[in-house]
RNA sequence: CGCGGGAUAGAGCAGUCUGGAAGCUCGUCGGGCUCAUAACCCGGAGGUCGUAGGUUCAAAUCCUUCUCCCGCAACCA
């Protein structure tokens, strides 16, 4: 039997669309699942969706459909995603399946029957108005995060499971087995939760409904630990009738998830895992965060990076290389438009599509597209073929260690190697030369093995690239398998080749970062203000079209609610309203361009956006001691600023 | 003194455990080549290795001081 290999991604929480960041585990798994396939062993790659809790709950109660409706919605972008990024699972599981929530039911309850769950009280602070509960220690000032109200102390009835008996197994675990990938974020963890004492982990709401019901105590619902983590084992079958292959495929061999949900599979999952006397894990890999242009990505900055709009632009082999080659496990990197175009630029348009270009298109050049069989070799090809048959095994071990990265920087030594022996062998003078056929054959059968040879390692990471390769260079299925990755000499002598289409076409840096900043920024729109209409709903211009200004430029500028307590026009100009306007404890006289927009009756009783500390000014011999900030839209349309929510006079805009 | 991570060429990083000529990629400048996707190859410039002290024949690396940055209790990868 075959040697197995077992590898997931966190289940994900569809409560919005997938980016770049799901992309990144998922594209990471299905890359080292493929890896393994390549090296013969049985794999499982499991990916899926986090479909329960309150959030979905409240999401789909906003959109007016069930819950069901409202992730299977989501779920078939995700999807979609997956396969618009030729990512080949093995499974996917969603929490909502009947055969997951039933093992999950058959979990819980064994746990509460072997005492490792029993039922408390969690007390916590309760927001009214968003029916949620939180910590203290979650509350932003004192108020609910969400909505930034006062909250109660409240207390609800809920089960418990006791993690503060794994403590010390756990600490073990962390500290002195190669669970962890990468190890140094133990210490971090054992110092801030172990050691001052692993609280029980509440395990069970009352407070919403969508989720798993517990059988024995029909008001409760599972709440996520157990309903989400134990994917990992209900996808094999474990407690359900379903699959069959928990044998077989457990203990997983890898976990990937990202930082942010590193505390649950390192300490809450194991100490599950231990309750139910199953053998753990063998690692936990941890990767950063991408950040874009510096800054985390989220929807409120709307720096949220979509992955279809990349990928129509470039191939969906550029994106998966380009967070592969970027991201180092462990640390965060950063993400920028710039940084993807120049990567695909050097190493994939410059570096291996130009060595793939150039070696068929001489093939073609001197010998009409097949080599002749006789062959000169040189010293100098030795130390080519040394490389090239030296880089499989260390990507071997790169990967042993969760190291992509890594694993492509060496895959990628061989493609300068190969482009510089091009130099030191100059074909385009041994083709000048009749005598010189059996030597030029050589040369370019020596570029074609060290092309088989890097699009064959390639391959578990641009799978969708790499058999254009093999057609391009006359490989069969037969000459790129594992084993003939640290052999040379595989290609037939007498190897036909197929000049094909640019691999990856070089991209022109300027004008599609300005390009894509257009596409980026119509799309970056906060969520709720999305709607049909909106494709007209923008006037043609790319921002910023002034110069850049520091934070201390900006934070000169005062701005404040005012009303409008008394309007009237100025009988000398065609375009000025008057306005008395009141901020804070003070009335300033200020004059407006905008008596075609506002009559001077509805100006009064605005709450509107003022610049306070303007140096006045006499427009039409009148002072004007401020400034009301308005949108002006491309045909000079105005409309003040005004407080989304009702504010008092005075307040700072900032 | 809460905990942890970090500071190395214009940018991004490796090297630090195990002290022994400061390295990689991108960018930049100069040269070469013409098979190729304005690509490829060679060379140069550019660094007080955050600060101050200590140990040592020798410190980016070990010890100590200080400064600055980043993350840190619940379901955003």
């Amino acid at each position: 039997m075959n040697k197995k290999f077992y590898i997931t991604t966190p289940i994900y929480y569809p409560s919005g669309n997938p980016h770049i960041g799901h992309c990144y585990t998922t594209v990471a798994c299905d890359s080292i699942a493929r890896y393994r396939r390549m090296q013969g062993y049985d794999v499982m790659f499991l990916t899926g969706t986090d479909e329960h809790g309150l959030k979905i709950e409240q999401k789909a109660k906003d959109a007016g459909i069930t819950p069901k409706e409202y992730v299977d919605g989501i779920v078939k972008i995700f999807k979609n995603l997956w396969s618009y990024m030729n990512i080949k699972y093995d499974r996917y599981i969603r929490t909502t399946d009947d055969y997951h929530i039933e093992s999950v039911q058959k979990i819980f309850k064994d746990l509460y029957d072997k005492g490792y769950i029993y039922k408390g009280k969690y007390v916590g602070k309760y927001c009214t108005p968003c029916e949620s509960f939180w910590t203290s220690s979650q509350l932003k000032n004192g108020k609910c995060p969400d909505c930034g109200r006062d909250v109660i102390d409240a207390e609800e009835e809920a089960y418990f499971f006791k993690m503060s008996l794994f403590a010390e197994k756990l600490e073990d675990l962390l500290l002195n087995t190669d669970y962890l990938q990468p190890k140094s974020r133990a210490v971090e963890l054992v110092n801030n939760f172990i050691k001052p004492g692993l609280e029980d982990l509440c395990v069970s709401r009352t407070s919403f409904t969508w989720g798993v019901p517990v059988t024995f105590d029909t008001k409760h619902v599972v709440y996520v630990w157990i309903d989400a983590l134990s994917n990992y084992i209900t996808a094999l079958g474990y407690d359900n009738g379903k699959y069959n292959d928990f044998e077989k495929f457990w203990p997983a061999d890898v976990h990937m998830v990202a930082k942010d949900i590193m505390r649950f599979h390192a300490l809450i999952w194991p100490a599950m895992l231990m309750a139910l006397e199953l053998p753990l894990p063998k690692h936990l890999a941890v990767h950063g965060w991408i950040t874009f242009n510096g800054d985390k990505m989220s929807k409120s900055k709307g720096n949220v990076v979509d992955p279809f709009i990349l990928g129509e632009r470039y191939g969906c082999d550029a994106i998966r290389y380009h967070i592969l080659r970027e991201m180092a496990l462990g640390a965060d990197s950063d993400f920028s438009n710039e940084i993807l175009i120049n990567r695909i630029n050097s190493d994939l348009a410059n570096g291996f599509g130009n060595l793939v270009s150039r070696t068929v298109a001489m093939v073609d050049k001197y010998f009409g597209g097949t080599l002749p069989t006789d062959r000169e070799a040189e010293p100098i090809d030795d130390e080519l073929k040394a490389l090239a048959t030296s880089i499989c095994g260390k990507v071997d071990e790169f990967i042993d260690n969760t190291q992509i990265k890594q694993a492509l920087e060496t895959i990628f030594t061989l493609v300068d190697r190969a482009n510089k022996y091009i130099d030191e062998t100059t074909p385009w003078v041994l083709g000048k030369d009749e005598s010189k056929k059996a030597r030029l054959a050589t040369v370019l059968y020596n570029l074609l093995e060290s092309i088989r040879i890097t699009s064959t390692l390639l391959s578990p990471y641009m799978p969708t690239t790499m058999p254009k390769v093999w057609e391009q260079i006359g490989a069969g299925e037969k000459d790129v398998t594992y084993e003939n990755a640290s052999k040379f000499d595989v290609l037939p002598l007498d190897v036909t080749v197929h000049k094909g289409e640019i691999l990856f076409p070089r991209i022109d840096v300027d004008k599609e970062i300005e390009e894509l900043n257009a596409i980026l920024l119509k799309d970056a729109k906060p969520e709720n203000s999305a709607d049909a209409s909106e494709e007209s709903d923008a006037i043609n211009v790319s921002v910023p079209t002034k110069a850049e200004i520091t934070y201390d430029d900006f934070a000169k500028l005062e701005f404040r609610v005012g009303e409008i307590i008394k309007c009237e026009e100025v009988p000398k100009s065609k375009k000025l309203l008057c306005s008395q306007v009141k901020i804070g404890n003070d009335v300033k006289q200020i004059l407006s361009g905008i008596k075609a927009f506002y009559s001077p009756e509805e100006m009064v009783g605005k709450k509107v956006m003022v610049v306070v500390n303007l140096k006045p000014a006499t427009l039409a011999g009148m002072k004007s001691e401020g400034m009301l900030l308005c949108a002006e839209d491309d045909k000079g349309n105005l409309a003040l600023m005004t407080p989304e929510k009702p504010l008092a006079a005075g307040s700072e805009i900032c």
